[in-house]
DNA sequence: CTAGAGATATCATTTCAAATAAAATTTATA
DNA sequence: TATAAATTTTATTTGAAATGATATCTCTAG
């Protein structure tokens, strides 16, 4: 007899045998032929190398490998129960959920609101990827993460976008330095390609005849914020950063003009399928902390 | 489609797939054909009645339910290869070994014997059970124990006697009492049916013509001592037996004739059979207490 | 815009392991 | 010695899993 893979069926078979120390009884109760039973239980055997049942007169007992079998049978079997209960119970709150982000709501908005989260349901390993709103609409619909906090107009016809968060802009320079005057060589720290903060500065600047400029690149807040107050240039960023950097004393803070100053941020998610039941909670906790406002403005 | 039980072959196939990112590439691996991983893991999404895998354009990736059916399924399949490798390997010293003894044995002999045993093997659950003679030689025929401790002569194809102990018998009776007084109505404390010592004992009282005598039966060392030296009766039992007892000063101890006072203890186990692991183990701690002594002589 | 590559899904067919059925064997017991 | 209660063995049937071929989908390159 050749050696078969190790079973849950073969397990379970093997467990009625050890319990009813019978084959046939247990055969009986599992609803098969006898003849059944014993091939299995003869099958695991082999497969062990090792016998697992003393053969009586009447009936079987256990030898000692038979006996270390059950232990680890019974917690195997036990196991596979759990994952089932626990996978195909739509209301398990665990697992991961991957949240994407800009670089700006991540450092402002997002830090009471994932610790929230993660109080509420410490069960759920939070993943935060931060990128330009290209990125994550992109990882979004590559399932990479769940949702996503972005700004600019969402229109994808498996996307769906909420209202989250009013910004306003302003524009941060260094002290002493008049950030409105068109000079030539301006320098402007933005964030890398694809961020809609950059899309919507780089517009004001050209149509406010603000060209040519020069472009410095940035990954991250600090990056951009510690370089303005170095005086090396200019940026646009959302008030509730400036207002929480630690950089204040350096730097001086702008308005911008109305309809240039104002942005949104949206919470972008898939839309029809099913949306999983960590993301619904991450939702839920966004709109209960918007209390008090209307309610989400739902786009798409 | 029906809902399939889950089985190790299935969790491997997820498992696979899983890692892969894709469902052909997984295939590869485990050398099947791709659509008979597609059913393999549609199966699973229908028995757990949730899906486990987003379809991309280019593979699959996890959706939430298969990210905790992952790790579900690696602990399972981590489990069954452990069991594997300790059913199959004899060297395993684990599980249980249970242990047949006379109520002298296990009283004197035995104590320092499991204790060593023991504090060598702690992963071993020890399991004395104590009765006759004849108790343990058929629980030994019944599988229920590995090895026993028994008197009197084992004459049985399947078994394998060893000498281990040789035991003086000794008379024990209240003070001031003759014990070998022929008086008729004498009271003797003793074993429960079956016992070797009382069979001997029955023996000399017959042929030294101290009939009638009533016999009381007794299931304990503690309970004849005690009774003995409470002025009830007389009784034999080993002399190492009653010189560790605590109620030495309230009985009086006698020799017996040569010829009667000697009385083998046995340790019998199955013959031919491969003996367990935890016996062997047991049985070579035995031999090594008797270092000193000649080898254990072996009988059948 | 179309062709092709690279993936999953579907469906008909084959295959082989598991289940059944029936007879042989073993062992205790009446 | 016959009977009963098990297990084992052997031959046969069955059905779930594997295969093979095809359809379908979607991104990418020309």
């Amino acid at each position: 007899m050749i050696s078969v893979p190790i079973e849950i069926s073969g397990l379970k078979i093997f467990l009625a045998v050890a319990k009813k120390g019978s084959i046939s009884k247990a055969a009986e109760e599992l609803h098969y032929v006898q003849s059944n039973v014993t091939i299995r239980i003869k099958q695991l055997e082999e497969t062990l190398g090792t016998s697992l049942f003393y053969r009586k007169s009447r009936g079987v007992c256990l030898t000692n490998s038979g006996y270390l079998l059950c232990d680890y049978a019974e917690k195997i079997i036990a196991m596979v129960r759990e994952a089932e209960k626990v996978v195909s119970n739509p209301e398990t709150t665990a697992g991961q959920l991957v949240i994407g982000s800009m670089e700006t709501t991540a450092a402002t908005r997002l830090p009471p609101l994932l610790a929230e989260y993660h109080r509420s349901y410490p069960q759920v390993d939070l993943n935060l990827v931060t990128g330009t709103s290209e990125e994550s609409l992109k990882r979004l619909l590559d399932y990479q993460i769940e949702g996503a906090f972005v700004a600019g107009v969402v229109s994808h016809k498996e996307l769906i976008a909420e209202k989250v968060y009013e910004e306003e802009l302003v524009l941060v320079a260094p002290i002493n330095n008049d950030p409105f005057a068109k000079r030539a060589g301006l320098k402007v720290l933005v964030f890398r390609a694809g961020c809609a903060y950059r899309a919507h500065l780089e517009n004001w600047l050209r149509i406010s005849g603000r060209v040519p400029y020069k472009i410095i690149e940035f990954g991250s807040i600090e990056g951009i914020l510690g370089c303005v107050a170095a005086g090396m240039g200019i940026s646009f960023l959302p008030r509730s950063v400036v207002d929480s950097s630690r950089v204040q004393e350096n730097i001086s803070i702008h308005n911008l003009p109305t309809g240039i100053a104002n942005m949104t941020t949206w919470f972008v998610r898939r839309k029809n399928e099913k949306q999983g039941h960590n993301l619904k909670l991450f939702r839920e906790l966004i709109v209960r902390e918007d209390t008090g406002k209307e309610d989400l403005a739902i786009i798409q």
